[in-house]
DNA sequence: AATGAATGAGGATTCATTCAT
DNA sequence: CATGAATGAATCCTCATTCAT
């Protein structure tokens, strides 16, 4: 159908794919324009400088992911909850693994403007949130939600990496390790 | 004896500073050497280049990170390694917040040298000959012994850089955080 | 009569008001562009270059200044004449400020041709003839023609500068300055 | 003694030409920096950015005119203040006439910063104040101070141009016009 | 060894000009 | 004839590296 892509969204796939190869300080914008197939003005026409389409790049997918982890979990149980989380990550990261790469294996720290980290915000709290909720129904062991969160995510970016890095990593496994983290948050 | 901090220490130090704050590419050399307390051209007498200063402040770290990790684990049972190993990443990390930053929190692609690469591969592996040892002894469950240890390490990364970033991490919570992160890979 | 501004027109008209406003060179083209209410590439089916553009709007206004300033003076006196060239000038200067300001409040050298500096020389002559001519008669005192022409332009673009940027100059002021700037040319 | 000329003073006395030459807009970095016979890197390392230099060469000569034109005038005539200024403006044009030129024969408005619009205001200041005090005086005729300068002030811009594009123009010539111009704004 | 001003290749950005629609 | 997105050479500026002191 809309088989015509637009120069815009050529611009924002090509640094995408230049910022996660090289960091967003290690890419140069003549590259970014020669991936997308554009002269390098081409770019300054879509985007005002380097750093503003290091953040259209950022808030494209950063917002993508927010948006997808927000589900009105009315009525779930935290460990329904939990599951769904873990399965709209390895969706994203499965789906977009380049996008995944972007906003979780590099420090973006130094270029995001302010809407960038509303958003790195809100998606922090959002798993706090879900970790707390957990914590007053007695589904989710005691301790401070962030730092349960941190854990939990952190084992699912280790095994995202993974599977960026080349390991062959089967759904099964994704499952197998989301029970495994699950484990690692419920009330023992 | 270090009655004296050696120039090229100091600028070890700061580069790891001003490293881990910017990221590699997104630091510039007079950066470093003010940092140091020196002139940028004595940071080349120490240091052929950027790139070289880079290779160094990895391998110290990286280096010592491995050294530490590689203990004769004769006769110990894997939970036991484990134990160990998690001792040491917290060690590490507590000790040296900005050099495990620097080293686990953003790419280092594009300026490592092949001794830097080996020094990244001979620590992956150390992991992987843990689970592999303990899948046999039947301690570990089943599973790619990298996914496995992706997950483990995975979680180790979340839980230090929430406390990077601020988080209060009581060495009970570190403790708590193994023993469920063991849970993740033993036996079911 | 002059129902429709021409594009043509309107891009002069433009250029006159960027130009005068940014100087030649600190003006860019779309900035033209849009305040004749046009698309960039419209200037370009009407003028060849942004040079081009500029020549063009130079010769315009220079060659009315130059054409009014062209008056068969046959039989006039020298006080006369001079009473007429500063007549015309403050006309010129009154009904057309913009355009004064261009010719005269700055620098054109880097980008006329010589058709643009064959009218600069051309008005430039005229006034050093009509005094030349006021010496021959007697009516005005010694001294290079040019340096005198310089001495009166210099006072009525003084004057013309000061309307300019916003002070009330009335016609009885022009008039005095006129009889003023008479005196510092008639022979003593 | 000091022949040593300082790459600062170089830079700024290469920028006073190319600027007189080209335009502020129209003169390009390399070209500066070439003609004070450094690299363009060197020119930053001493100013921040082409603008700044721009506005270090508008002050330095508008700052040194303004001081020499301020002059405890304490017990002086008008016409003694006058023939006071004037000397001091032939002096500064004959003895830097690429600075005056710079400064008086081009368009500055669009780069000049605070600190630069100040000076001009101050030295547009000086000529109105000493025409009111003449005026009280009953030295000079009656009009707007600021309309009167401008047309003395024009005149001897007019003369200075002229000497500036190759007319010889003599010390005697500089004092008739001085006479001539005084005759302008003197009570008649 | 240390210094830091100078260098100039390289990277970010601008803008006169073109051309497919 | 008009349009304005696209172009890429030209321009501004940065920063790794050198070298005279």
């Amino acid at each position: 159908m809309d088989r015509k892509v637009t120069t815009r969204e050529a611009l924002l796939e090509a640094a995408l794919s230049v910022f996660t190869e090289h960091t967003y300080a290690g890419s140069i914008v003549p590259m970014v324009a020669e991936r997308a197939g554009v002269a390098v003005g081409t770019m300054y026409r879509h985007f005002p400088s380097k750093q503003a389409l290091g953040n259209a790049v950022y808030q494209q997918w950063k917002g993508l992911l927010l948006d997808r982890l927000r589900v009105p979990a009315e009525g779930m149980s935290t460990r329904a909850e939990f599951a769904h989380v873990w399965a709209v990550l390895r969706d994203f990261a499965t789906e977009h693994p380049e996008a995944f790469a972007f906003l979780e294996y590099q420090q973006h720290a130094g270029y995001l403007d302010d809407d960038s980290e509303k958003l790195t915000d809100l998606t922090n709290r959002l798993g706090a949130e879900l970790v707390a909720r957990g914590q007053e129904r007695g589904e989710v062991r005691a301790g401070d939600p962030n730092l349960l969160v941190a854990l939990a995510y952190g084992a699912f970016i280790g095994l995202a990496k993974a599977a960026w890095s080349g390991l062959p990593v089967t759904a099964a496994e994704f499952d197998a390790a989301e029970a495994a983290v699950w484990d690692l948050l419920r009330r023992s």
